[in-house]
DNA sequence: CTGCTTCCTTAGCGATCGCTACAGCTGGCG
DNA sequence: CGCCAGCTGTAGCGATCGCTAAGGAAGCAG
């Protein structure tokens, strides 16, 4: 529908003009993850939004569109900065012994709020945030399937005894996260949970003997 | 203190005036705590519990004083009625593994909302409601120091090592009991939460040699 | 400079929050 | 019966929620 009757014109209307805007969006979206990984995505109002961002309510529809929105780019900036998981390694058990004791001491370092946001910032909240849980919940079942396709790896290789319950294991090595967030939001420090992390490797299995 | 001037009278003055009610106060705090347990407690809206308990707002506040109190009074019904653990039995390994298999139960029974109250109903929530979270905070400890007392026992007795680190014990029971809470609440069902804790039994350390 | 575009500011929208004043009804008492 | 106490329903309080309309300030084109 868009009628070029110029054809000598050099730049076409499609130009996407860069917005101007007077405050630093991404150190704005940084503060505002602080928020929702302090205080939940339905605890967390626009009003203290934009003011610990320094913005008022228009802008910040402007540059995110709305709360919702902006959680969703929060919870992504999250998993880019802090949420990253590797599970590689010589072994199932190495790697995950790795993971835990990274978090271990991510979940409590005093520089950032304790514990995970993806597994804290939307537990409560009534109907109306439906969608916000089903994304974060999402969000865990795939770190859960990660667990359980890198033990099933073990197993295919025969690291690990064919009969190894590879769903019973990644259901509580994400327990065993979810309850070292809960620890750690709870007042719980490194060390405490360190030592946790040790009598949760005693749990993984033997590898296949010969 | 109490002055009773006329001892022919057989009934004293501060003859407490039962409240003519018309509702039945338990059915609605029961209500209440259904309504609490499922969408936790800044979640749940006072409109929202009056409309669940059939009364208006001058009714729930003449019968239990505010939206905090009528909480308090809903957590004390859940731990008396869904939420007691008893660690009797001949070890301390015995009786963890019949209270998480209770639990791994319990948490999935769709007879009420998935999940424990105690750990799940004010995880989020903004600055105001610190007390609440507090309250729950300390039920939660209390737990953990159960854990920790029973290994002790069983340490103390001699039936586990010297150098068993109960406190890492009881850090790591109480981690995979709020673990299968989150894990109820994102749709596992009891088979698998019942795999997961022979995991976790797994990590019990060994009774202390002959 | 004048126009145009885009953002920021102020102010306030309707809805809902926890909570309560007020009047009416109902039951126990003399 | 009349009186009073105490609960019940209606209605609404001030505050906050997420969100937005309207006007002024600022950068770019001519």
């Amino acid at each position: 529908m868009s009628s070029e009757p110029s054809p000598a014109r050099p730049e076409p209307p499609p130009r996407a003009r860069r917005p101007r805007r007077a405050f630093d969006r991404d150190a704005a979206l940084a503060v505002a993850l602080r928020e929702f990984w302090t205080y939940g995505y339905e605890s967390t109002s626009v009003s203290s939004l934009t003011k610990a961002m320094g913005i008022n309510p228009p802008s910040l529809y402007a540059a995110f569109g709305d709360k919702r929105q902006l959680f969703s780019e929060a919870v992504e900036l999250y998993s880019r900065t802090y949420g990253s998981v590797s599970l590689e390694g010589p072994d199932a058990r190495t790697a995950l012994a790795r993971v835990l004791k990274h978090i271990a001491a991510d979940y409590t370092d005093p520089s950032h709020p304790p514990g995970c946001l993806v597994i804290t910032a939307a537990t409560n909240g009534g109907p109306g945030s439906e969608d916000v849980k089903s994304e974060l919940r999402a969000m865990r079942e795939a770190t859960k399937a990660l667990f359980a396709a890198r033990v099933q790896a073990d197993i295919d290789e025969g690291l690990l005894p064919d009969d190894t319950d590879a769903e019973g294991l990644a259901v509580f090595y994400a327990a065993v996260v979810q309850g070292m967030n809960q620890q750690a939001c709870d007042g719980v420090g490194r060390e405490a949970l360190e030592r946790m992390v040790d009598v949760a490797m005693a749990a993984f299995p033997e590898p296949a003997g010969r």
